[in-house]
DNA sequence: GCAGTGACGGATA
DNA sequence: GTATCCGCCACTG
């Protein structure tokens, strides 16, 4: 459970930063699912925003999130264009064409998670 | 201060 | 299902 979420000391990329860590291995979200859950679902590209920051924190495992589509859109923003991909594979999630094919099975909803 | 841009999403055609 | 357009908020030039 995310305490914070209701901080509203924290600015808007810690939140999603919070959440983001929170996602289970094996599992990936959208960034809407996270604006959504901030309170802020018109603004995904604040989220998108907020992981372009976040592509520089390690702790931010930014692979597992994705847009509404599965599609890796950001993994060019990551060290190499396969890491997204490899990183996603590892933890048993099926990336094909740079989309998670089952990315349905995988999603994983803050909204229900954290609830 | 204005305009362009962006890891997006939803509505519309 | 695909293609476009608009809105959203913050950052940069």
């Amino acid at each position: 459970m995310i305490t914070s979420i209701n901080d509203n000391n924290k600015d808007f990329f810690q939140m999603v930063f919070e959440v983001v860590k929170l996602i289970p291995s094996g599992r990936a979200t959208s960034y809407g699912a996270i604006a959504n859950y901030l309170g802020a679902k018109r603004s995904s590209r604040m989220v998108g925003w907020a992981m372009n920051t976040a592509h520089s924190n390690p702790e931010i495992p930014a692979h597992r999130v994705v847009n509404r589509n599965g599609l890796l859109t950001g993994k060019m923003h990551f060290q190499t264009l396969t890491l997204m991909q490899e990183l996603l594979e590892k933890e048993g999630i099926i990336v094909k064409d740079d989309k998670i094919v089952n990315f349905k099975a995988v999603f994983w909803n803050p909204m229900e998670e954290l609830a």
